[in-house]
DNA sequence: AAAGGATCTTGACACTGTTAAGATCAATGC
DNA sequence: GCATTGATCTTAACAGTGTCAAGATCCTTT
């Protein structure tokens, strides 16, 4: 009847916030974020249905903490794959399979964080600025990849890979390339299809 | 209190499932995905909020048959802008275009198709044959692009163009590529991606 | 005209997010 | 030490949702 960590039985829970945005990012991942209902998250923490509206205005804004953790785990990945490249063409390349990884290895956070929901500028500091820094991440590696270029050329070569990326992380995610990818190797995959598109030779110039 | 069409008011509704798909169609349309009620929809229609489940087994299942529609409309429009372009690099180039063109001008439809409650099996035959139909006109096209082509080349090929249009299709249409992009001139804009990675070149090999 | 099947309604159930009003606790100021 | 205050949580309720079983109504077939 009460939560996981069964905390003594007290009035206050102690850390709530946290609580709920962990059980909360445990039950995206599990049931997806669909189907995922405040009275079942509060359930599980071991606390009343309308508790979570002292720590969050909506469901949303619950979800939006989640989201903002999700792109703190997606900059820190591709932080992580891509330290000790030092080629930036290299770097690029290991950017972009991070992204792919994330998406694959947790597809129903990477969902909740491609939602529309999570689009405009009424959103916390936290998530924008998070969403921000990986963005950021791509900007400054393509910038590297192309020494002397003009900024529209590198607006569109940032457009261009973060789409051939994003939609390879969606389609796959959806089981959409199944048929057309080894999905299970991500190395390979991503290798045929940037040597079908001679990436490297455009990055090259 | 009742229906736009405001037919005579009779028991039995005449054509009820047509009328919900349209109205469907219509609220997916204006209010998302999201926020659509099978009793809002049927107090549009004219009629009680359990008659749906006559024609539908599930809310499910009506939003199917309007992804369904979705994509007949969806491949109509790329045939149609692809039509009269002999040579495949151009009919290629033209398909994306379509496939943004439909995204652009029904984000929220789109957005329902690529909804991931219509992914599995277990989902109308229309529906089914539908999509694999905007399928097939990418592959075909792709490979009369390649000639003499294996069979593995041509599927990476057509992974990597549908994960191009894909991602660029979702990332604009969330108004995430506005700031590096002209997303009003499709045209140009996507001349300028596919110049960059060198498709073209890619397509002649 | 009677039977039967398709279609729609009524009424209910079990949920959901959300809010207002009250209960409980921790900490502050005197 | 003790009352007050503000933060935190609960209770109870409201409006709305998808869904189903049982009954009403109509069309069609015989």
């Amino acid at each position: 009847m009460q939560g996981k960590a069964a905390a003594v039985d007290r009035y206050h829970h102690g850390d709530l916030r946290a609580a709920l945005i962990a059980e909360a990012l445990d039950a995206v991942e599990r049931l997806g974020p669909d189907r995922l209902s405040l009275r079942q998250l509060a359930l599980a923490v071991g606390v009343s249905p309308a508790a979570a509206y002292h720590h969050f205005k909506d469901k949303r804004m619950l979800l939006a903490a989640v989201v903002a953790e999700g792109y703190c785990d997606f900059t820190a990945l591709m932080r992580q794959l891509s330290r000790g490249a030092d080629e930036p063409k290299e770097r690029l390349a290991r950017l972009g399979l991070a992204y792919l990884r994330f998406a694959l290895a947790r597809p129903q956070l990477f969902r909740l964080m491609q939602g529309p929901a999570f689009l405009g500028t009424d959103l916390p500091a936290d998530l924008l600025t998070a969403r921000g820094e990986s963005g950021a991440l791509l900007s400054d590696c393509v910038r590297d990849c192309l020494p002397g270029a003009g900024d529209a050329q590198i607006k569109t070569a940032v457009a261009a890979a973060w789409s051939l990326v994003h939609g390879m992380a969606t389609l796959c995610n959806d089981g959409r390339l199944d048929a057309l990818l080894d999905t299970g190797d991500l190395e390979s995959a991503t290798a045929a299809i940037t040597r079908q598109l001679d990436v490297s030779r455009v990055l090259d110039r």
